[in-house]
RNA sequence: GCCCCAGUGGUGGAAUUGGUAGACGCGGUAGACUCAAAAUCUACUAUCGGCAACGAUGUGGGGGUUCAAGUCCCUCCUGGGGCACCA
């Protein structure tokens, strides 16, 4: 034997191999005309100063297929940065008095390092930091071009207001009612914000899923309800004061104009003007105003509550007939923000209504008629009826389907000049200010001769000041004794800064662009290095970004090619959404959550605490969260095991797109896995011939596992392109099982096991990088792994000429029997009948009938 | 409430998308090596019956389509995710 190490040292290996690709900058990324590209990212990281498993995870499965792709020849581009603005600083800053950019800036050097323990392929030299100036200046620019083009305006619009931290509070701050940190009532405020329109790209944002066919089907779906496009009319309802037709009147959005004879109320939302002008005069209505605005502003807050509404002593004339007059209600689940803020009640078809007209005593009228119905006795009584028919008791709009029902009131409506046929998005205006500090400051100046007035761009950027303190409540930028005050940049008199800072959604929506030119002082982005790069070929992340992340960077996308920033509408060509890794979580006989390390778990499957010996409970698996302490750390795996075995384990068993259940019983196996490679290697390198030398006479042991070798390339590499990484590991353990029992006594077999061996490397490379570049060098090769291309699978050795067929009789398997690939179906019926089992299941009938799938199955029907 | 997804051995999961259910791993059992242990290696391991050959059952429950269903259709149950200021 010729053993040189009994055992794999991944602390060694692991930085040796790191230290020659940073040395020789292997993953130094530039534009190369004569070279496909390809573009890959993961969602870069918030810095919270920790490396998790979710993290291991994401940056696993983006540097396989960078790896993978790298090898395939492409001129690979796979960048890192951090989301480095938003509330965690602040909160840091205020509970620990450290400065929000020291945190931050230790924290992303912590992260930093633990990355790069991992082995990515990243290029560090385009790093972006979005609360560096460096980044965030370029996004003012951007936020001065969307101005100059019209997407970026200001309005007044209600937030979640904490009247002790003089803040505004996201719904998830909202803990029944009250201000997660002060505990304060949440009172709805208006404030005027910064919005960006993503709503003027409403249509084409929806269009546009369509031609993202590498996305996941669930994420469009996703944006696809979210823009929300309906069909309806804006319909105008005359106010009727004491019988008498006025010229005020309320607007209302409906998608059933089809059910107008069937209205039986008007509501209205409770943030709607018409609503506050009435409550000055009505101290019940104010107070019921003010009870509906505690409520959370959420969708699913809004259809869970009871119905609640007002009677505000309003009547309206109804649109087809002056006569007839309806209620007017402010009710509880009428959205301002949808429509025009207003709707009217057809309680026969709408559950809402319905629900809303059986509380108050409402009428119900049908107008659509099921179509098993008869017209003379059909009512609406124990619930509503929602689905098509035709129309009835509706006038001119009698007999008609549902559909051309709608078109025929549409029309009817704007002939008589009260309303008009639209087309509604559910999606609204993106609301960007943030009454914070750790965020991009919104480079406007307030003038009060001038207005709004944008930063001149000569003047970018707007720094934020250093010497801020948070012991004040309230925005620290607001607070500061000089910053705000500045001069007009139009007249020069004496104005105030926009204290408000971006959302931090707004830097993640462009940093893909601004990886392309990273380094690039003058301008956000190079326009011919984005025009190489873009768009983005493959992003992974969390599916938790499958709406507002992704909705926002391809806004900024389409916003950024009408600025002439870059030349693609959608940013993302390709999405993978993987799943999130999950542990159990255990709980002590006090009731308080315990780190997995700290439990002893039993034969029986019961657990103990660590030292006490205390009884245990386990509950669910579930994502791993700081809360409940079911958290594995990455950096203990990584002492332990190394790098390699935390990838490769990330890869195993879970497909990627779904949860995967930590255990350390898996990692270990994983563990084992690359000794066993280590070994198998080891204890043949020195038998093995050339990678130069002839092929010699093969046996039949040689011939089947080159076989193998060319079948588990072709397998693997289809599984690397489909995202099936957990079947590619598969199938290599198989394939290294199959290279074991090799002899390297026969020259055949040893001229197999070497062609084996280098694939088995090649193939493994992207999974587990510094195990697989040690093991090449082992193998005898002068060149990296690293810059070494994919192995082709040879088509003639892949396909058995040996398959196995299945015989079934009536459905059940009785027999397999084995035939050339591709025998005639009448040798393949001849072989099956000829089976001993066959011919019992089939007790002496005549078949009926034989099915015969090619190399696959026949079925002998009896 | 609305929208979406998932359910397969003791366990994580596989099944080339209608064609041999349980690949590969974890765990378990038995054995080899060892003074012993660790590590490693070998064999077996869905359930029930049988010495075996083999047979029956089996992919959350019920029904259906088909020569053939984990896969398609209907229906029910259970679990999970999303629903505009956490990132």
């Amino acid at each position: 034997m010729n053993t040189t190490n009994a055992r794999y040292n991944p602390q060694v290996t692991e930085s040796k191999w790191q230290a020659v690709w940073s040395d020789r900058e292997s993953f130094k990324a530039a534009e190369d005309a004569t070279r496909p590209k390809y573009f890959v990212m993961e969602m870069f990281p918030y810095p919270s100063g920790r490396v998790h498993m979710g993290h291991v995870r994401n940056y696993t499965l983006g540097d396989v297929v960078a790896r993978y792709k790298r090898a395939c020849g492409f001129n690979v581009l796979h960048p890192m940065g951090w989301d480095a603005f938003g509330l965690p600083a602040e909160n840091a800053a205020r509970d620990n008095n450290t400065h929000p950019a020291t945190w931050t800036y230790d924290n992303i050097k912590a992260m930093r390092t633990e990355l790069q323990r991992m082995g990515l392929s990243i290029d560090w030299s385009r790093e972006v930091t979005t609360c560096h100036p460096s980044y965030y200046k370029h996004q003012q620019k951007l936020f001065l071009d969307f101005m100059q083009a019209g997407l970026v305006y200001r309005k007044e619009s209600w937030v979640n207001w904490d009247p002790v931290d003089h803040t505004v509070l996201a719904n998830e701050q909202v803990v029944d009612g009250r201000g997660w940190r002060s505990g304060a009532v949440v009172e709805k405020r208006q404030l005027s914000q910064w919005f960006l329109k993503i709503t003027s790209y409403a249509e084409d944002l929806l269009k546009g899923l369509g031609t993202l066919d590498r996305w996941p089907e669930k994420v469009r779906l996703m944006q696809e309800n979210w823009i929300g496009c309906s069909q309806g009319a804006r319909v105008r309802f005359k106010l009727a004061d004491g019988g008498k037709i006025t010229n005020e009147d309320v607007e209302v959005f409906t998608t059933r104009p089809d059910t107008l004879f069937g209205a039986s109320f008007v509501a209205l939302s409770p943030q709607h003007p018409l609503a506050a002008k009435l409550a000055e005069t009505d101290a019940n209505l104010a107070a019921f105003i003010a009870d509906c605005n505690r409520m959370g502003t959420s969708e699913a807050a809004l259809e869970t509550a009871e119905k609640k509404g007002y009677d505000t002593g309003l009547k309206v004339a109804h649109v087809f007939d002056a006569n007839w007059h309806l209620p007017v209600y402010i009710a509880n689940f009428v959205l301002m923000e949808y429509g025009t803020g207003a709707i009217f009640g057809c309680p026969a078809h709408d559950e809402r209504d319905f629900e809303f007209a059986r509380k108050y005593n409402l009428p119900i009228k049908a107008v659509v008629l099921p179509p098993d119905a008869d017209v003379a006795s059909f009512a609406v009584n124990a619930e509503p009826y929602t689905g098509p028919g035709k129309i009835m008791a509706s006038q001119f709009l009698d007999g008609l389907e549902v559909d051309e029902a709608k078109k025929r009131a549409i029309a009817e409506i704007e002939a008589r000049g009260a309303g008009q046929g639209v087309t509604q998005y559910r999606l609204r205006d993106w609301g960007v200010s943030r009454q914070r500090y750790w965020g991009c400051p919104i480079p406007v100046v307030h003038c009060e001769s001038c207005g709004a007035v944008p930063v001149p761009a000569k003047d970018l950027p707007v720094l934020l000041p250093d010497d801020v303190t948070f012991d004040k409540p309230g925005n620290p930028l607001e607070q500061h004794p000089t910053w705000k005050h500045v001069n007009c940049p139009t007249c020069n008199k004496p104005a105030r800064r926009e204290t408000d800072t971006c959302d931090t959604f707004v830097d993640s929506s462009w940093y893909f662009a601004r990886y392309c030119s990273a380094t690039d002082d003058t301008q956000p982005v190079n326009r011919l290095a984005a025009d190489y790069w873009l768009p983005v070929d493959q992003y992974v992340g969390g599916v938790e970004h499958a709406i507002l992340h992704l909705l926002y960077a391809r806004f900024f996308a389409r916003a950024m090619k009408a600025t002439g920033h870059i030349g693609v509408n959608e940013p993302f060509a390709g999405l993978f959404t993987q799943g999130m890794v999950t542990h159990e979580s255990y709980k002590n006989a006090k009731g308080e959550w315990i780190y997995p390390e700290d439990v002893a778990k039993n034969a029986d499957g019961t657990a103990t605490e660590v030292g006490s010996g205390a009884p245990v409970t386990i509950t669910r698996s579930e994502k791993m969260s700081k809360s409940k302490k079911n958290v594995v750390d990455p950096g203990r795996i990584m002492n332990t095991y190394g790098a390699d075995t935390a990838r490769l384990f990330m890869l195993s068993d879970s497909p990627p797109e779904r949860d995967l259940e930590w255990s350390d019983a898996g990692a270990e196996g994983a563990w084992r896995f690359l000794g066993r490679l280590w070994r198998l290697v080891d204890s043949t390198v020195g038998q093995l011939p050339t990678a130069d030398m002839p092929l010699p006479t093969l046996n039949a042991t040689a011939d089947k596992a080159r076989r193998i070798t060319h079948k588990t390339i072709a397998d693997v590499t289809a599984s690397l392109e489909r995202f099936h990484f957990n079947g590619a590991v598969a199938r290599i353990r198989e394939f290294a099982n199959a290279l074991e029992t090799l002899n390297t006594g026969d020259a055949g077999e040893a001229w197999a096991l070497r062609e084996g061996l280098d694939s088995l490397v090649q193939i493994i490379g992207p999974m587990v990088p510094h195990l697989a570049e040690e093991l090449w060098q082992r193998l005898g090769h002068k060149t990296l792994l690293t810059d070494s291309a994919w192995p082709k699978a040879d088509s003639a050795l892949a396909v058995d000429n040996q398959v196995t067929i299945a015989v079934q009789v009536n459905g059940k398997l009785r027999a397999t029997i084995t035939l050339p690939r591709d025998a005639q179906a009448t040798d393949a019926e001849t072989a099956a009948l000829a089976d001993d089992n066959v011919q019992r299941a089939i007790a002496g009938q005549k078949p009926k009938k034989i099915i015969v799938v090619p190399n696959k199955i026949i079925n002998i029907v009896a």
